[in-house]
DNA sequence: TCATGTTGTTCCGTTCCACGGAACAAACAT
DNA sequence: ATGTTTGTTCCGTGGAACGGAACAACATGA
C-alpha cells in the first residue's frame, strides 16, 4: 500500500482544502508528509499542468482546477437551474442565499450570492459544513430518510458554535418539526449573529438539495422570509422534474 | 519525453473541456491516444481520488474537482468581490450578466447569473472563448496594451458566427472605439440572435477583468445598457482596488 | 562580517511499480 | 449462432519515481 505518484498528488492538492491559501515549500512538505525533494518534483509537475500556481515561494492551486471543476456535472447542472430560482429568493429577501446538497454527513455549498453587505459566514461555495450545524444541512437531513438520522446521531455531534445542536434527542425533536412545516430553521448555530432558514428541494421522491436565506440575528424574522423560502424551493423542484 | 502517470491523468482529465460530458472507456482511449488498459487503470485511480465518477460504463469528472476548483484564489476572490456588483447589474437590467478575465488570447468566464428565460449562450463559467468574439474578449483586449492586439492579430481570427469579426483592419478600429468610449459592442459574433456589451474592470492601472450584458438582439438598445455597465465596472474597479 | 538556522534545489544509485500487449470475458448487434 | 465491439485481467519487463545526502540561497542576529 505505498502510495502512488498520483496519490501524492492528490495529498499536496488536499492540503489547500479548506483554506486554499498559499503555501510554502516546507509547509507542504510537513503538512503532507511528503519529503521535501518528492513536494518539489511533484509541485513542478503540477504546476507544468496548471494545477499549481507559484509565485516566488507561495504556491496556489491553479486555473486548470477552476476550469475542470466548473464543468463537473452533478454541480454544474443543478446551480444552472437553480440560479433563476435563487435569483428570485434574494430579490424577495435580499440577503445571502444558498444552494447545498448533501455529501456523506456534511452539506456542500453550489452557489451563495448575496448583496453589498459582507455576512461572515463559514459557509463557501464548494465548501462543506456538518449536516447538523446548518439550516440547509437540516432540511437535507429531515427528509433523507431515518436510517441516515441514526447513523448520524451514532457519532457524536460536531459543534461549530455554542448555540450548535448536540443532543441528540434535541436533534431528533428539530427534525420531526421540519419534516411536519417542511422548513428548517437554525439559530447561530454555524456562525455567531447569524440566523438561518431553509427548505428541501425533491425530485421523484428523494431530496436533492436545499436552499436557504441566511440573515443577522437582529433582524431574523421567519414569518417574512417563509413564504419565500418555499416559494423558491416548490419552483426549483418542479424545475429539477422537468429537466432530468 | 516519454508521459508521466501524472501527465495521463491529465489528458484524460481534459478529455472533458470543453462538454464534460460522459464517454465510456473506449471513447477515453480513442480520445486520449492511450492504450484501453492504461485508461482503465488509470481512471480507477481517479475514481478513488473522487476526481473522476462513474455510473455504468459512463466516466464523468467528480465532485472533488468541483471542490478544489472553487478555492482556486485567483477566480474565487474575484468572483466574491464582483458578485454585489452583478446583482446590481442583474437587478438594473434583468439581461445575462458575464464576469471574465483574459487567460491568453481567450476569455474566461468567471460567472455568470440570469433569470428564468434561458437565452442559449456559448458562455460558461470556467469556459473559454475568443477574445475577438464577445464584448468581454474586446472590452479587456482593447485595454491590454498593443502588444497583445498585435500577437493576437498574428495569427488569423477566429470565427464562431458569420457576423464574428475577421477583418483585422475592423477589429482594430473596433478597438480604438472601445478605447475612447470605454464601452465595447458585440452583436451576434458569438452566438446568433445575442448581442452584448461590456465594460472594463481597472485596478492599479491594468485590466483585471470585464463584464457584460447579454441581450437578445431584437431587443438591444445600448443608451439604455451603457450606464448601468459602467456603473458597475465602476464600482467594481474600486472594489478591487480596495481589497488587494 | 561571520555564525547559524532555515528553506529551496540538485544529484544519483536503487528499487519497485507503472506499463501495455495479449489473452480473455461480457455485452451487444445482426 | 456469429461476428464485433467493449470492458477486464494477467504478467514480465523497463524505466521512471524515489528520497537521502549534499549543496545553495537566503534570512536572522550579534
Amino acid at each position: 500500500m505505498t502510495a502512488s505518484m498520483l496519490d501524492k498528488a492528490a495529498i499536496i492538492l488536499d492540503c489547500f482544502i479548506p483554506s486554499g491559501g498559499p503555501y510554502r515549500l516546507s509547509e507542504l512538505s510537513e503538512r503532507t508528509g511528503l519529503p521535501k525533494p518528492t513536494v518539489h518534483r511533484l509541485a513542478a509537475d503540477l504546476i507544468r499542468l496548471g494545477w499549481l500556481e507559484r509565485t516566488g515561494p507561495q504556491y496556489r492551486l491553479g486555473a486548470k482546477l477552476f476550469e475542470l471543476g466548473s464543468l463537473v456535472p452533478r454541480r454544474r447542472d443543478l446551480r444552472e437551474t437553480a440560479l433563476p430560482f435563487l435569483q428570485d429568493l434574494f430579490e424577495a429577501t435580499r440577503e445571502t442565499v444558498h444552494l447545498g446538497v448533501r455529501e456523506g454527513m456534511d452539506v456542500v455549498y453550489l452557489e451563495r450570492i448575496h448583496g453589498h453587505e459582507a455576512l461572515r459566514l463559514p459557509s463557501r461555495i464548494g465548501g462543506s459544513l456538518p449536516l447538523s450545524c446548518t439550516a440547509v444541512g437540516k432540511a437535507l437531513l429531515a427528509f433523507s430518510g431515518a436510517e441516515l438520522t441514526d447513523e448520524l446521531l451514532s457519532r457524536p455531534l460536531p459543534r461549530l458554535t455554542p448555540h450548535s445542536i448536540t443532543d441528540p434527542a434535541r436533534l431528533r425533536m428539530t427534525l420531526e418539526k421540519i419534516q411536519v412545516s417542511g422548513l428548517a430553521y437554525e439559530e447561530q448555530e454555524a456562525a455567531l449573529g447569524v440566523s438561518c432558514i431553509a427548505a428541501p428541494v425533491f425530485a421523484g421522491g428523494t431530496t436533492v438539495a436545499a436552499l436557504s436565506v441566511a440573515v443577522p440575528r437582529e433582524r431574523f424574522s421567519p414569518a417574512q422570509l417563509a413564504p419565500a423560502v418555499r416559494t423558491a424551493a416548490l419552483g426549483l423542484s418542479r424545475a429539477v422534474r422537468g429537466s432530468s
